[in-house]
DNA sequence: TTGAAAGCGCTAACAT
DNA sequence: ATGTTAGCGCTTTCAA
């Protein structure tokens, strides 16, 4: 890191010069703040746009102690789920003049704490991060940052300050109970790394715990170490369907890329779904009720929960008060292969 | 925009007290700069962790007049185009210590214009734009800031400093010319908003004519106001398909998504590809290969252009030359679909 | 309605 | 190996 030192960029001062005034004149000016005379903002607007002057934000910044920048800190962009939860913070916060300085941890603890200090080093108005688990140092520096940090995804654990998201338990064991009642007796998972992606393995816990209690524990299941994506759900379910014990009724995907891939499988082989297998996901992707036989799976609130830490930044930063812990929901999606 | 004023945060001069050293020794040994005597730096890095210090890099960067951040202007998240791109920026830049600081233009020109000028404000190391073109204020901006400039997705135009993507107009046209050699000669297409989409419009106008020069002119053409979905794509080819007069023996899509869509539908109303209906999309997205018929389309590079944008970033900033055009190329892949 | 002075927290440049 | 001085470009505060 380093950045060419930039030759000597127009200042204030310039500007000021150019207009017959100073330069906090110029900086009201631009601020829209405090009284001008008409004459002197059209003085001060012209010099600028003839000089093409760009505002230093870094000087600004440190000068007022205050920042447009807010840190949003997700685990993965391969997975759609980020982009939309970006989206939607991005929708909210740029209408208020705020811009997002975007970190990604591929799921590591130990990104997400240095990206933490490198993004507070910013001095960002806010932060939003992924999930309720962190490390101790983490949490620390977070606690320690004096700014509001948003939580989002998952609902839980010990909250630093406001948490936007759902209960993935709940989901989890809803999408058993819903294959039990169908009928459902040997149910296989096939998941993606569930090591890293702690709201995965939630659902799984709880999907798997309610299998039991159900007296139908899981028939068996593949772990894919690979990222989630169709390819990796059609090639784990390939491969679950070949070990013979197994003979799965119905498979609860980890998500929709996975389940799709599972779809897909069903269709090159002539596996009809669900007489043959029944197949659920999870998020509710537009593309999975898109699907010859729309897919069942639970519908999640991605951009809702992206739009609700947004505002939740928005209104703290204006001063208004803001729930502590938004529960955005989720909804069983019953489509046609479960 | 505002950001509550923090309560006195900790500064360097706190940690010097504490270390009993002087401020610079402090900021030398945060920036591992300078020689510093092991004793020196314990007992520093002992004070920087205990109090939980964490520098601010607004002063730093005020100072230093350089920085970490990377601006990135991308139009939009739905596509997953652009996550993909910004993955491969991040992967780069990320491990050199750089930031990337996101600007959403939703395909607007006049969003752009004011991204361009918000995110320079902050003085970046270097800024990456999609597309080539932009307006005359926005190139402005960009040729005055300075600094690092990539423009990416698309060759042409004027550049303003580096390029990095691929030449639509040859892929539009080089689609256009595989389902002429098949044989197809009632050829359909079906597109997103092609006013904002300046690269999709390439493409179709590239394809278009070649058709032309073919003699086979277009058949019959969609172009939904919608962002480009799979829902988007299958409503689309309905659309077309209702047309009497069209009867298109092929239907090339404005990508992915949207192609995908028109399987999806093919499938559920048994329209047997390609033999009742061929179908081209454009991206090469591996969901697309995963189809009970891999689909054909193009296979584009758009993480290898976010990669290659973001290593010329570091390799400027670094002070090694880069070339001022990078094709990253594209691939036309024959699937099963035409 | 405008301006002068002081200083935000850090680092470059120059001592020592 | 460490410290001193000056100043980055802006905004706050206070004055006129």
């Amino acid at each position: 890191m380093s950045g060419r030192r930039r030759e000597a960029a127009l200042t204030l001062a310039d500007v000021a010069r150019e207009a017959g005034v100073s330069e906090i004149t110029v900086s009201r000016v631009i601020r829209a703040k405090g009284p001008i005379a008409a004459d002197t903002r059209r003085r001060v607007e012209s010099a600028i746009r003839k000089m093409g002057y760009v505002p230093n934000r870094v000087a600004g910044a440190l000068a007022s102690a205050t920042s447009d920048l807010v840190g949003v800190i997700i685990p993965s962009l391969t997975n759609i789920v980020f982009p939309d939860v970006l989206r939607g913070v991005n929708e909210v916060i740029s209408k208020h003049g705020y811009r997002a300085v975007v970190g990604v941890t591929d799921y590591r603890e130990d990104v997400e704490s240095e990206l933490v200090g490198a993004l507070l080093a910013w001095r960002p108005a806010a932060l939003i991060v992924t999930g309720c688990e962190h490390s101790d140092e983490t949490r620390a520096m977070l606690r320690g940052a004096g700014i509001t940090i948003v939580e989002i995804m998952d609902l839980g654990g010990a909250p630093i300050d406001i948490q936007v998201g759902m209960r993935h338990e709940a989901a989890g064991a809803e999408t058993a109970a819903y294959l039990i009642k169908r009928g459902y007796r040997r149910i296989g998972y096939i998941g993606h790394d569930l090591t890293r992606d702690l709201r995965a393995r939630k659902r799984y816990g709880a999907f798997t715990q309610t299998l039991c209690e159900a007296g139908a524990p899981l028939a068996g299941e593949i772990v894919t170490p690979r990222p989630s994506s169709v390819e990796a759900g059609r090639d784990a379910l390939a491969a679950l369907l070949a070990l013979k014990a197994t003979r799965c009724d119905a498979v609860y995907f980890s998500n929709d890329d996975m389940a799709i891939g599972g779809v897909f499988h069903c269709m090159a082989r002539g596996i009809r779904t669900p007489s043959d297998l029944a197949i659920v996901g999870y998020n509710g992707l537009g593309m999975g009720q898109c699907l010859p036989q729309p897919l069942t799976t639970v519908g999640t609130k991605r951009f809702e929960i992206g739009v609700a830490a947004g505002q939740a930044v928005v209104d703290r930063l204006s001063g208004r008060s803001v729930a502590a812990e938004i529960d955005v929901g989720f909804e069983l999606i019953t489509g046609a292969t479960a």
